[in-house]
DNA sequence: CCACGCGATTACATCGATGTAAATACACTG
DNA sequence: CAGTGTATTTACATCGATGTAATCGCGTGG
């Protein structure tokens, strides 16, 4: 096959151009008058640039349109500025929101994402953690579901890694999250303060899953056991996925046990929103027959009908954070242990616990 | 600064590596006893290559972790094997399940997509049709609200694009949306069956915005005529965005007019969500006392309660074929003009008006 | 007046992969 | 066995940007 780069080079207006119809650091350079490390270093905001020199190519640049190749750029230095964010699923509302954050935390540094969804499949998550053979990225956002300690501890640690949701491996990698034992136990302890005696949690303990489902269970034990409330291990159902149709089909299946649970503490606002579906379905209403709380306090949460009480984690914070982190640990890889960073949350009492919003 | 490559390459089993720890295409061409070109040829599955130097090729990769380095190949071929789908935000159910699909498509045909967001601002679409200033993308799909048929003009035809939702110039650009006409046409004509007779529009004709509401309020409009019903201007509503909100203050301000409307026209489920809140607030409920339609079939739809009717856009075979298109045009720049794919939809009756779902 | 120092600029090599063209190996014909 | 043709393989240049080190120019102190 032909050089496509070397034959296609035409002329515009004097000046030779490249295929893709941009001008190169070269082109620059000649139109300038200085050398092609010179307008590099004009580029790079190098010190010791004349005043004369760096307006001249900083003309040049405006007149040519000169943008830099980053493939260029990255090959040289080994840099992209791109960041993948990697996250279960995107239709999962808490995930497009929050990569709609790290999109905004990201972009605000000057930094590009990469958006990749693992399905919470083992073998995803590992390629995350290399970067998804795509070696264009300078770092990943991963928000696990299936990936072991050990998987984390065997991982190749040249690529900055930061973990979003549960906090997996002490020191194995950066991690941002709530603090998922508190608020689940303050969730509990709201249905527990309205009387609530049968509370039961739908999503809990995923099959072969690492989720944030342990520590939020653990949170629910922690405030029955502060109430001196006995704990039902029937009560806690797993669920397949965090959807609409699991928590519905969950909440149904409850529904149906006599004596009936008066609560159900949903792990995520879908499980809970698709149990308010189920309650619809059964001739039941929240919060008078039953009360339903849900996590993440996604955008649905507040327009549902009853609205829904959940636990908002500070969305913007998580984001903002775990870029951070990120950028941190890409500027000096070397860099000391691993951070935990756990961010706020607050319990929003909506409708489906008697608020009145 | 020190040339961290020559620096930081360490000998490892014998072997020299590259900062990044990993294997470059020298390192498996020494390793397999033949030239990097002949490892290259191995990987682009060039034909002439004997059996037995292809299986020592490939167990040289094998055992060495080896994987090209894209920004190298990039850097050589021209091409990067990403496409930029940009959509106005991720927070709205559709574009996040959209992206999932297109995602999917484009994995299966093994290029990568980055995800922008242009939050329906011009300025951010037009970054979008220049490829982001990052010429990381070979091509773009993008899903426009503010774009004139000028700026597809005027843009530079070097990267191709693919365009969603409304057709904006005819051979602007290749398009895949479905009938947005006939879809409206057919909601209205459901609600017309149903004995509705002041049915509003809510989120007709945005301000500023070249959106699919034009579309969709002229099907309403063609579905009206069509039955002899007369058509009010008033009952059409514009509103500031395509959210929850919107939906709920538009509903809630048309519930307060005498006559009352009988039933809601909605641009999108989150709109037509917001309004079934409206409702509930106002102490209504559809579909007894007003009628809910919604556009898109997000997953919510499905669950909310009562559940929406709404038109379903066959959102796997929009992604499909807006990557497929897309990839054609990567592969033959010069290709003839634009294409515009019409793809399927269909009205899902659910409990919005009546429905037994 | 020259050596020296310092800022500004440039030549050159390099990052990793691959297109082109040339070289080599190999088979087969006459 | 020379000659021709085909199948494999390789040398080399190149994509665009930038780190390193060398060079250039100019002012200053001895």
């Amino acid at each position: 096959m032909i050089d496509l780069a070397a034959v296609a080079r035409i002329v515009v207006d004097g000046r030779k151009w490249s295929v893709a119809g941009r001008p190169r650091i070269k082109d620059v350079a000649e139109y300038a008058g200085v050398s092609p490390k010179t307008v590099s270093n004009v580029i790079n905001d190098f010190e010791h640039v004349s005043e004369h020199t760096r307006a001249a190519v900083r003309e040049a640049i405006e007149a040519l349109g000169y943008r830099v190749n980053i493939a260029g750029r990255q090959l040289r230095r080994g840099r992209t500025g791109m960041i993948t964010l990697a996250v279960p699923e995107l239709d999962v509302a808490y995930f497009a929101e929050l990569a709609k954050h790290v999109m905004t935390a990201a972009d605000r540094r000057g930094c590009t994402v990469l958006l990749h969804q693992t399905g919470g499949a083992r073998e995803r998550e590992l390629a995350a953690l290399r970067g998804f053979d795509a070696q264009f990225t300078d770092g990943v956002v991963l928000s696990p579901l299936s990936l072991t300690p050990r998987d984390l501890a065997t991982r190749d640690t040249q690529l900055p890694v930061v973990l979003l949701g549960e906090r997996q491996a002490p020191g194995g990698a950066d991690h941002v999250g709530i603090d998922n034992v508190a608020a689940a136990r303050e969730a509990t302890e709201h249905l527990l303060a309205r009387g609530r005696r049968r509370i039961a949690v739908i999503g809990g303990a995923v099959r072969g899953r690492q989720g944030t489902d342990r520590l939020r269970t653990k949170g629910y034990q922690s405030a029955l056991q502060a109430g001196r409330f006995p704990f039902d291990p029937d009560l806690v159902v797993p669920v397949d996925a965090y959807h609409w149709q699991d928590g519905a089909r969950a909440a149904a299946a409850l529904l149906d046990r006599r004596p009936r649970p008066d609560a159900f503490l949903c792990l995520n606002d879908h499980l809970a929103l698709g149990a308010l579906r189920a309650l619809h379905e059964a001739g039941l209403r929240a919060p008078e027959d039953v009360d339903v709380v849900g996590f993440d306090d996604i955008e649905a949460s507040r327009f549902s009908v009853p609205s829904l009480t959940t636990v908002a984690p500070d969305k913007p914070a998580i984001a903002d954070t775990a870029v951070s982190l990120l950028m941190d640990r890409i500027d000096r890889p070397g860099a000391d242990g691993a951070a935990d960073h756990v961010v706020g949350h607050r319990l929003m009492v909506r409708e489906s616990t008697g608020g009145r919003s």
